[in-house]
DNA sequence: TCTTCCCGCCAAGCA
DNA sequence: TGCTTGGCGGGAAGA
């Protein structure tokens, strides 16, 4: 699978070197063997070169089939299988080579172009074709089926053995329904050659993972409709036969790392079954996947960029070296679905299963579809993770739950987070809590509220709060040039974090957020907000941001931010800048100076937030955070190198205070944020400046000059070109920053949101803008002052923290640089993906 | 003992 | 008719 991602060169390299030489070549081993002399030894060698059963596995046979065609070739790169070429290749029969290709070809990966030759396609349509047949396995209500088979669970054995009840299967008559109208489905047509097929079989036992709940089917019940759609004789051979079959399928789709072995424990006793562990949700939406930071842990990725599906496919090629402890999940969506409905739907409570051994919650990380991963940033923060375990406890034990309000309409993950399993994202545990607490202690540090426009944060209404704009206190990676991820997290569940009580008061909380979430009364309220956005702006407006090649969101869990220092309470109270969200939620200032942390919480509308004092870190924890459970969620600023950055990439902090990042009209020149320029990915590791000190003094008044606010960064050779100003809940365009605004919207804000969901609550930021446009950077050194903090926490794992993946090794460097020709136009890649809206 | 699945026979399908 | 394709089940390795 690795050289599958790799460059063809390597792909030739590996094969010269003879990687793919069949391990198993019997006819090889045998005749070597005969060559010896008859005798024990001879036989005892035989009998220690003959490959073990499960060297010749389909399984591992398939593997070694799938490593020798990349994964999402080329569109120009055609690749052509010859069935005879393949198997002398790898040693088996060509039989065997036929039971991987039906498989493969009933996912659409292959299709027969001529005889003995197939063609490879890879898996660029695999998302389209699971969503295909998981519409037909709903059509067929194959769900319905399973649930019967598994309610008449008693009757199996009679089944089994004998004649199933009638009750228990479905009539004759119905398998009509099992009539397909593509023509690569199964047709009903009973006991023809085709109907049993394992093209077709392998079709409905995906249908069966996809329709599933629980997204686990056991072998009786696949075999059992299988039995009956093909309209055989339910005996015991029958059922043997299918179950054999099944395994052949089930081989080569754990291969493809789509499901996985497992057993299902039941009355009477453990039976065989298999948990899909591929894409799911193949609706609109887009899809997730899992086990996104492993890909860190194997060094796999490195800061290349990666289409969302080239990371479903490296994902999954390391799956069966994983542990289930570790498994994280993307959800991939598109923008055009986040930007109008600010949420991603697709999860359903219904499918949560309680993780096995760690009840800890966490989000699945949220993309646009077709948009491209910046994964180095996160692997780092990952990578920081692991290796400040002690930090993240500490972190642990001030942390606070963010209340289900904090969900933004974008970022309804927290909730969803809570037990489902297609929700689970040890990553946002796992990877950034530890990042998340050095940043915090960062930003402490540097006087910062360890929060994201926390001031901002207002509570002006529900309607209101609901607005996608930052989520305060959470990281934000943003790659303006095309893709925004916003990465936070629910740091609250955990059961290594706080008190018993304080844990299941966090757990309750989520749970409750979870179905507040889900409840129709939030989306009611989210389909209000939307429509109040859409009334707020000129349709025209809407629409360009909405299929604009705005940012999107990588929503990841985060834990929350226990760390509020006074320095940056104090900037929030004296906060001189002015949200753009205050200029139509004025009216609301006094009342959300009382307003309670949790009410905080809930708002994800930049505004006057930082009224509200803020309690120091020490405070903030025992004091009110333990009811207002306001969401402490780190943001980050992923830049990704625009024209004119050399290549640059900046990670900023979206976790200092508004006032530190907030310009006043007319004066919104540059960075006051705790950043980090990064080189672009193709020039490997990168920390070259790195600001740490952010604080704000809370004294700058409006219509200073962003000196004492602002982090700006000097970078030689850049050129003065525009600049770019951001800020966790503000950025300003370059314009901006020489010239009044003559924006009322700016003027009486002062800031603007980089986030295009900020961006779309405020009404500010156009596509079109330079700063989305890529415009040059140009960055001077920060001036800002030392930052005052209570806790002196040392962030020393900054470093690595931000050293990407790029760094890591030789092999990453030189599968990214043979990476870089394929992903050179990022454009071009993403035309190629489909839009799941128009599709 | 049960699960898993390799192995190859042999028949359907096709040119 | 010959070749390709692949259903099928025996039986053995492995759990």
């Amino acid at each position: 699978m690795l050289i599958s991602a790799a460059s063809p060169d390597i792909r030739d390299r590996e094969k010269k070197k003879g990687l793919f030489r069949p391990i198993e070549n019997k006819d090889n081993v045998f005749t070597d063997s005969l060559q010896l002399d008859v005798g024990d030894s001879a036989v005892d060698d035989f009998e220690k070169q003959r490959p073990s059963r499960k060297q010749k596995s389909l399984g591992l046979l398939c593997q070694k089939f799938l490593a020798r065609y990349p994964s999402y070739p080329l569109s120009t790169e055609k690749t052509t299988i010859s069935l005879d070429e393949v198997a002398v290749s790898l040693g088996v029969e060509r039989r065997r080579i036929y039971d991987i290709v039906n498989v493969l070809e009933s996912l659409h990966l292959v299709s027969r172009v001529a005889k003995n030759q197939y063609g490879w396609h890879g898996r660029h349509s695999l998302p389209k074709t699971l969503r295909n047949l998981q519409r037909l396995g709903e059509e067929q209500k194959y769900e319905e089926q399973m649930a019967h088979l598994q309610q008449k669970e008693l009757d199996l054995m009679d089944y089994k053995f004998g004649e199933p009840k009638k009750d228990g299967y479905p009539d004759p008559q119905d398998q009509q329904l099992l009539d397909f109208s593509e023509p690569d489905c199964p047709s009903s047509s009973a006991n023809s050659r085709k109907d049993k097929s394992l093209r077709i079989m392998s079709q409905k036992f995906v249908m069966l993972f996809l329709v599933s709940k629980t997204k686990i089917v056991t072998l009786d019940v696949a075999a059992k409709i299988l039995i009956e759609e093909s309209q055989d004789t339910p005996d015991h051979s029958k059922f043997k036969t299918k179950v054999r079959r099944l395994y052949d399928i089930a081989n080569v789709l754990t291969s493809l790392a789509l499901i996985k072995k497992v057993h299902v424990t039941e009355e009477r006793g453990r039976k065989p079954a298999f948990k899909w562990i591929g894409p799911v949700d193949f609706g609109s939406n887009g899809y997730k996947c899992r086990n996104f930071m492993k890909l860190e842990q194997k060094r796999l990725l490195s800061s290349t960029y990666f289409t969302d599906e080239e990371l479903v496919d490296v994902s999954a090629s390391v799956l069966p070296e994983l542990k289930r402890e570790t498994y994280s999940e993307i959800q991939v969506c598109e923008k055009q679905k986040l930007a109008r409905h600010g949420s991603f739907n697709t999860v359903q409570t219904s499918e949560r299963i309680q993780r096995k051994g760690n009840s800890e919650p966490s989000s699945p990380f949220r993309v646009k579809r077709g948009s491209f991963l910046e994964i180095g940033s996160l692997a780092a923060i990952y990578r920081q993770k692991i290796e400040d375990n002690s930090k993240e406890k500490a972190f642990k034990r001030n942390r606070v739950m963010p209340p289900s309000s904090s969900l933004d309409p974008a970022a309804p993950f927290p909730v969803h987070s809570v037990d489902s399993e297609y929700c689970i994202n040890p990553l946002a545990h796992q990877v950034f809590s530890g990042p998340q607490t050095d940043l915090q202690s960062f930003f402490v540090q540097n006087g910062l509220n360890g929060q994201v426009g926390g001031s901002l944060a207002s509570t002006a209404s529900d309607v209101e709060s609901l607005k996608p704009t930052l989520l305060s206190g959470q990281p934000l990676l943003y790659v303006p040039s095309t893709s925004l991820f916003m990465l936070y997290g629910s740091l609250q569940e955990g059961p290594s974090s706080g008190s018993g009580s304080e844990k299941d008061s966090r757990s309750s909380e989520v749970s409750a957020a979870a179905e507040l979430s889900s409840t129709p009364s939030v989306q009611k309220r989210l389909g209000e907000e939307r429509k109040l956005q859409g009334e707020e702006e000129p349709a025209t407006k809407r629409q360009s941001r909405d299929y604009e090649d705005g940012p999107l969101f990588l929503v990841v869990p985060k834990k929350p931010s226990e760390s509020t220092d006074i320095a940056s309470s104090k900037t929030v109270g004296n906060r001189e800048c002015v949200p753009l969200e205050d200029v139509h939620l004025n009216s609301q200032l006094p009342a959300e100076k009382e307003v309670s942390g949790k009410d905080m919480a809930n708002s994800f509308v930049s505004s006057k937030r930082g009224n509200t004092p803020r309690i120091t870190e020490d405070e903030k924890p025992s004091k009110e955070n333990e009811g207002t459970k306001e969401p402490s969620l780190l943001q980050y600023l992923y830049v990704q190198s625009p024209a004119g950055l050399n290549g640059f990439s900046v990670l900023l902090s979206g976790s200092q205070t508004p006032s530190a990042v907030a310009p006043s009209s007319g004066q919104l020149p540059s960075l006051s944020v705790p950043c980090i320029v990064l080189p672009s990915p193709t020039l490997g590791p990168f920390p070259v400046l790195y600001s740490p000190t952010m604080a704000q003094p809370a004294s700058s008044a409006p219509g200073t000059l962003p000196n004492t606010g602002s982090v700006n960064f000097g970078m030689p050779g850049l050129g003065s070109a525009a600049h770019l100003l951001i800020s966790p809940a503000a950025m300003v365009n370059p314009k901006s920053a020489t010239l009044p605004s003559t924006d009322p919207q700016l003027q009486g804000s002062g800031s603007l949101s980089l986030s295009p969901m900020v961006s779309k609550s405020h009404n500010i930021i156009q596509p079109e803008s330079p700063v989305y446009g890529g415009h040059p950077v140009s960055m001077v050194k920060q001036q800002s002052p030392a930052p005052v903090t209570p806790t002196s926490i040392q962030h020393t794992h900054h470093e690595t923290f931000f050293k990407t993946p790029g760094s890591l090794g030789d092999p990453v460097l030189r599968r990214r640089e043979s990476k870089q020709s394929r992903n050179t136009s990022s454009a071009q890649r993403r035309l190629e993906i489909p839009s799941s809206g128009a599709e």
